[in-house]
DNA sequence: ATGAAAGCGCTAACAT
DNA sequence: ATGTTAGCGCTTTCAT
């Protein structure tokens, strides 16, 4: 509390308690037994002092840092929040420290946080969102021996959560067909992303197989954004724009870019769900209020089971328990931007465009 | 790259490169002198050995740990994302991680991070984002010798960067006024939120201070929400249903809030901007593509700022150069959300309400 | 310009 | 149940 007695060690603390360094250290950590009465004195001492562990110097005794590296694709998207947010919880309830790493800056960072980065002894594990790890980068982790979990990405040789893109994908567009659309686009994310997602192509697929299974021609793979709002709405706008050509129904690829396609189409004047119907991924949290059907996943609690899996590995004793890999639970939710066609627009409505104001 | 040879130290790397562990430390951290021949021979052996420098041993032998502590109330929201990712890029750009530490979960969680966590010597510095730091918590940390420096809180003792919460707020309902609007609301923040804010308070002054210099009543600040959207558009049914009492304009204080209330008008009904104008804080991504007039701020900028000066004072060097403390830009970006107040509009078209969407 | 060696503060054998 | 002590892998004087 006062000014800086300077930094307070172990050693200290013995002195004060009048015990040796080891007894410290196991009263402290619960390692080993120690007496009622010299486990208090520990104590006692420990608060007045205000003795707090030295991470790095506990680290390099141990061999354990108690702290988890988690990778990000980026981190400004609703989802992702979500699953560093769900991990962190876990994390920190099981006494981990969460050391974030941020790929958005691109480039050569990516490689330096592979290569070097999570290497150096700061971490006991790493957890990689939706990232398509390559075959050196995981084997550089793991010959360092740390462990890793993979959550939604596809990465080969490590336990790995991820959706059944493939089902969501044809679940959400089987939905839109069901209603009775036929003429239905998918909204999809840009093959060349700085960040690498790899899986979500696969929400192309689903959407092509559900089209086929309709006996209905999936439309080219040409719509597609960088899985933001703006993105989406920039692509919505073409998307839209011809009266004639346009889709009933979307699916897109994430709420974020169902959501900036609404907007776009809000702005043009074509009425959701009575012109154009909209599914999304997700369960964003403006999802609810804004009415749009989506297929439902669950990033925070994704984070937090894939924290706890890698907290089992790191402790030794559920690692052979837990699964080795998962598939994540996905739900259909429909709302009110998804409906049955309207027997055909008149072209002229779609034109009273741009007229700003609230839709609904 | 193949499977692991066990750990590899400085004294693998100094015997394969046939020099002292000395020199090898001088070479790859760039600390004192080395000659062209032994640098390059270390440099050679350190890739060829794959060795990486371990964290924890540097830490413990020099004091530092090249990691940086960065506290939120939370993650979820995008403002708080922005600022971690702002911060992010500005630290790894320096050579500096990032170990997050996410207040969301309250409780006893905040008192562990400030008395344990952050005192640890795992990191060198922290950023305290939005949070409102008790003198004994700063000095706390200080008396580690760890820096600190605030963001948008308000803390005593240490270097702040803040917006002027009044100013924005007045200069947003100042607006409203200038449009025309005499019954204008504000839609604040819950006094009792888990997440401490303090300066934002200062937002319904600023409110208040706009309107009596209008000669205007300010209403009590009675609308208060989470800074969700959630929480925005619970509110906002409230605050809208009685379609004679209900304000012709809405300043909430943060884009979040704004939005759900754009959402919850839209469900009622109520016509964002003829029957309604809502003006918020941030420039939140969905501003501009919703067409929220708002009070914008640059979180990300704020976070590599707030970064910068922290980096600057444990580097030693421009630590007496920065400036203390700082107050962050802001400025009013008008979109389509807000306009003058329509002539009276007929009571009866406000109950055409809750036709559709779905409650959040 | 380089090497030898003394710690950094802790944990974990190993004794007792 | 408790104390002694040898490292953990690096950085950094201090010599040379």
């Amino acid at each position: 509390m006062g000014a800086a007695p300077g930094p307070v060690t172990i050693a200290d603390v013995a002195r004060e308690a009048g015990v040796s360094t080891a007894t410290v250290s196991r009263v402290l950590n619960g390692t080993g037994p120690a007496s009622p009465d010299r486990r208090e004195r520990v104590l006692a001492a420990t608060k007045r002092l205000g003795y707090v562990t030295s991470a790095s110097a506990a680290s390099l005794a141990s061999g354990r840092s108690r702290n988890v590296g988690v990778v990000v694709p980026r981190l400004g998207s609703w989802f992702f929040a979500s699953v560093v947010e769900g991990a962190q919880s876990e994390l920190l309830r099981a006494g981990y420290d969460l050391t974030l790493y941020n790929l958005r800056d691109g480039g050569e960072l990516r490689d330096r946080v592979f290569a070097d980065l999570l290497r150096r002894q700061r971490v006991d594990g790493v957890i990689a969102v939706s990232l398509e790890l390559g075959g050196d980068e995981v084997s550089s982790l793991l010959s360092v021996g740390k462990p890793v979990v993979g959550l939604g990405g596809d990465i080969a040789g490590i336990p790995t959560f991820e959706l059944d893109n493939v089902a969501v994908a044809r679940e959400a567009t089987a939905h839109l067909i069901g209603l009775g659309h036929r003429r239905i686009a998918h909204l999809g994310c840009d093959p060349g992303s700085p960040t690498a997602f790899g899986q979500i192509e696969k929400r192309y697929d689903g959407y092509a197989d559900a089209m086929r299974a309709a006996e209905l021609a999936p439309q080219p793979n040409a719509f597609s954004a960088d899985f933001t709002v703006a993105g989406g709405y920039a692509v919505g706008r073409r998307m839209l724009e011809d009266p004639v050509a346009r889709p009933t129904a979307v699916f897109a690829a994430s709420d974020e870019m169902a959501i900036g396609l609404m907007l776009a189409a809000r702005d043009l004047g074509v009425d959701v769900p009575r012109e154009l119907s909209v599914v999304g991924v997700d369960d964003h949290e403006l999802s609810a209020p804004m009415g749009l059907t989506t297929v439902a996943q669950a990033p925070e609690q994704q984070g937090a089971v894939a924290a706890a899996r890698l907290i089992a590995e790191l402790g030794g004793d559920s690692a052979a328990a837990a699964p080795d890999s998962l598939t994540l639970p996905h739900a259909l939710v429909v709302r009110t931007s998804s409906s049955e066609p309207y027997p055909t627009t008149a072209p002229e409505n779609a034109h009273r465009a741009a007229e700003g104001g609230a839709a609904g």
